[in-house]
DNA sequence: TCTCCATAGTCAACTTGTTGAATAAGTGTG
DNA sequence: CACACTTATTCAACAAGTTGACTATGGAGA
């Protein structure tokens, strides 16, 4: 009952389907919140039949139909009053970390290359937000963004997870330093 | 199937009931695995059933017996080949950044308090995270205990923990002092 | 003494999340 | 012209996570 809101939140950006959303979650919400589409797709039937969003399909003549979901007026009231509850703490699952900390346990080498590939990864993701930031800012400034734009909670968020991969890359530059000087001080003792 | 990872990674710390467990995870693992009693109680089951820990019934004079857990000889194989697959990518699940992102849809006051919340929560993690690394160095250098330590994988998980919980607090007060203007430039508009 | 808290669990019911496959039409590549 | 990919969604089965109540004993504080 937590991925409603997510998905609510989402649809702030406007309509859409749950196709767009399982798509583009990624590049609005997923960074907080990750959903695979079977999941959007049986929370949304739930959504409509309670109706916190409304379902128009779209026929479409070069591909299937699709159903675009929009919030309705219960939705707006839904999100409004989840926004004065107490969030419950963040729930992270990180096998990376999983691996590192059994590291002297197990395949050295394996969890070096782990933590590069993720170090790679986020790398990528860094530069997606940084366009998707620009495409926010539109040539203003923040502060004027800030003064000024419609909404400033997707900027906000935008700016948590460009700090959070910043972070995961220099954790992970850290952790393979510190990697090597360790195989070098086993190598030379 | 994953949780028992994180539980071999936590065994290797020494054998645990779980009890110790799911009050431990807290200082150990569970920055970047989160599990409640029950599901470590369920899932130590499964893996007794499957041989990957062992458990001796301890039994005590003015407490209730317990169930010491302990890595067997197949649950450090497991654990090293565990270490040789691909991490997925890390799941979060943050209810703040989904109310931070439909701010402007909701109670910008309420969702102000919930930051300054969690800045207050990371503020006693990190100090916590703090004086668990004066423990792990204890008294010895960083080089000194990478060079020489049995085990590094829970320094550099730390570290980890560290780095998430100072940027965590970094952007609740960017936040926070956006927020601010951004309400001011509304009261003068 | 009564109650609350810590220890050390168990059981049941329920909600979420994951995996894999199926359907169906059009589009792009070699 | 076959094959893979994208759009758009549905179904079923299973695994994992959550919530709340229950048992039992001992120690600390009101």
């Amino acid at each position: 009952m937590a991925l409603r809101n997510a998905v609510m939140a989402a649809l702030l950006d406007g309509a859409a389907s749950g196709y767009d959303l399982a798509k583009n979650f990624d590049a609005s919400v997923a960074n907080f919140w990750m959903a695979t589409p079977q999941q959007l797709y049986r929370e949304l039937d739930r959504m409509e039949a309670e109706g916190l969003i409304g379902a128009v399909v779209v026929e479409q003549e070069k591909r299937p139909n699709k159903r675009v979901f929009s919030l309705t007026a219960a939705g707006h009231r839904a999100l409004h009053e989840y926004t004065e509850r107490l969030p419950r703490p963040a729930a992270m699952r990180d096998e990376l970390l999983v691996q590192v900390q059994a590291v002297d346990a197990g395949n050295a080498e394996a969890v070096r290359a782990s933590v590069a590939e993720r170090i790679t990864w986020a790398r990528g993701k860094l530069a997606r937000y940084e366009r998707l930031r620009l495409r926010l800012l539109d040539g203003r400034t923040e502060d004027e963004h800030i003064a000024r734009a419609e909404r400033v909670g997707p900027y906000l968020t935008l700016m948590g997870g460009i700090a959070l991969e910043e972070e995961n890359i220099r954790w992970g530059e850290r952790v393979l330093a510190l990697l090597d000087r360790r195989a070098a001080s086993v190598g030379e003792a």
